[in-house]
DNA sequence: ACAAAAGTGTTCTCCATACACCCATGG
DNA sequence: CCATGGGTGTATGGAGAACACTTTTGT
């Protein structure tokens, strides 16, 4: 339903949108001891991008990155943070936006909204790797998960945009506990220490992150599991949010 | 010069301004042991309100919020540090607007700008009080420091505004050493004391306080400075940003 | 001499680090 | 029994809290 009124929208350039205002969502997933995040690439072009969109005009900003999020991810209730407004002067990109919309069979007109000069309002979320069902939008032909250090160069300012996340991140990590955010429902210590490794780009030493983790007190553990490696078998946890 | 385009461009409704998007900054100052802030009350009307304006088409974000700090207080090179974008759906002021503008004598038309749903992006300012010689805008007949305890109730969401800027104010001020911008240039550990006390709301053990500022090392001892009290003169000091 | 505030020293505790040691598991 | 990795114990160092002590100024 959201999606036919974007559609329309592009087309019809009369949008019952916030003029001038889009969010970019950097939506950051763990698997396979490497942080990933959720890239767009525009049909018959070499653009990636961050997901976005617009805002309606009867819509919060958050809910207007949830709906987004939802659209890419197929998940609701996740974990979302704005983390900084993008808005120099140059953010106009009428070019790319005349290449992408070409992409897709589309010539805009001089005066179409998406040629005007955007501020951006960043928000990143942390998601559950596993439940995520990437989609791809009406403009891009794919939605897929790159490794942060194999981002490809991004559309607009959208590099920039994914550091600033990543450094908010970074920051946030310890303060707000973020990260169990990225995990499934129950995980090792193990898992815990390679997400935050992965994150904060350092070696922590085990005996001492173990420690810290568990005397926060907000894990419980439930029971064993057996890998079938041959070492022992570490506790599986939960996290309990007081 | 700028004051011609707004009072110009309030009164067309044409503006050459980024529609749906408005900036507003929590603008403080430290005097008499109390941390203060700047507002405006509005003609002919009980409305107080943050400082704040709107962004030229033309303008970086930033240099919007210096340009409405320059305007207020006199001062440029101000520290400045966006903090958070208000965007509910609900921010639509419609009627308040109204009667900001009948105190001004103008009647706004339906379907002014003014009426329309806005999101802000909120700023703080850390000024030094004593330079600062602040100035009303042409809709207000006051632009006055308040004690943060004694601010009274605002127009818009603007104490909501002021309650986010202060609490980021308060986890910025170790990190980022941001405390000394709202200082004179030269200053007795005393002061800065007292001023990490009034943003942070608790008492500091005097000695502790003095070994971790010094150790900072970014404070350079000036000089004696002779009070004419009854007890041991302090240093003053500099603050040396590396 | 005394009060008041500045500056410095000392102790204690807590927490993070580093590292050692034991435990469980499968080959 | 051994290699591997999980879990816990212990010593050390540095930072902050609490408090004592000395120094400097004006009355």
């Amino acid at each position: 339903m959201t999606k036919n009124i974007n559609r329309k929208e592009y087309l019809e350039s009369k949008p019952r949108l916030l003029p001038s205002v889009s969010i970019d969502c950097v939506i950051f997933g763990f698997s396979n001891n490497q942080l990933k995040i959720l890239l767009l690439k525009f049909k018959n072009t070499d653009f990636y991008a961050l997901p976005g969109g617009f805002i309606s005009i009867e819509e919060d900003l958050s809910d207007a990155a949830l709906r987004v999020l939802e659209e890419r991810t197929g998940l609701r209730d996740i974990y979302l943070e704005q983390f900084y407004v993008f808005g120099s002067k140059d953010r106009r990109y009428d070019q790319t936006h005349q290449k992408i919309m070409e992409g897709n069979g589309i010539i805009l007109k001089p005066n179409h909204f998406l040629l005007d000069r955007f501020i951006s309002i960043g928000y990143y979320a942390l998601i559950d790797f596993s439940k995520a069902n990437p989609a791809p939008d009406d403009l891009s032909d794919s939605c897929e998960w790159y490794d942060l250090d194999k981002v490809p160069s991004l559309v607009f300012d959208h590099n920039q945009i994914l550091q600033k996340a990543l450094e908010t991140l970074r920051s946030d990590l310890d303060t707000k506990l973020v990260g169990f955010n990225l995990l499934p429902e129950t995980f090792t210590i193990n898992e815990i220490q390679r997400l935050y490794e992965t994150i904060l780009g350092e070696k922590l030493v085990r005996s001492n992150f173990q420690r810290k983790i568990l005397s926060l007190g907000i894990l419980e553990r439930i029971e064993k599991k057996m890998t079938g490696a041959a070492n022992k078998a570490p506790y599986v946890y939960r996290f309990v949010g007081q």
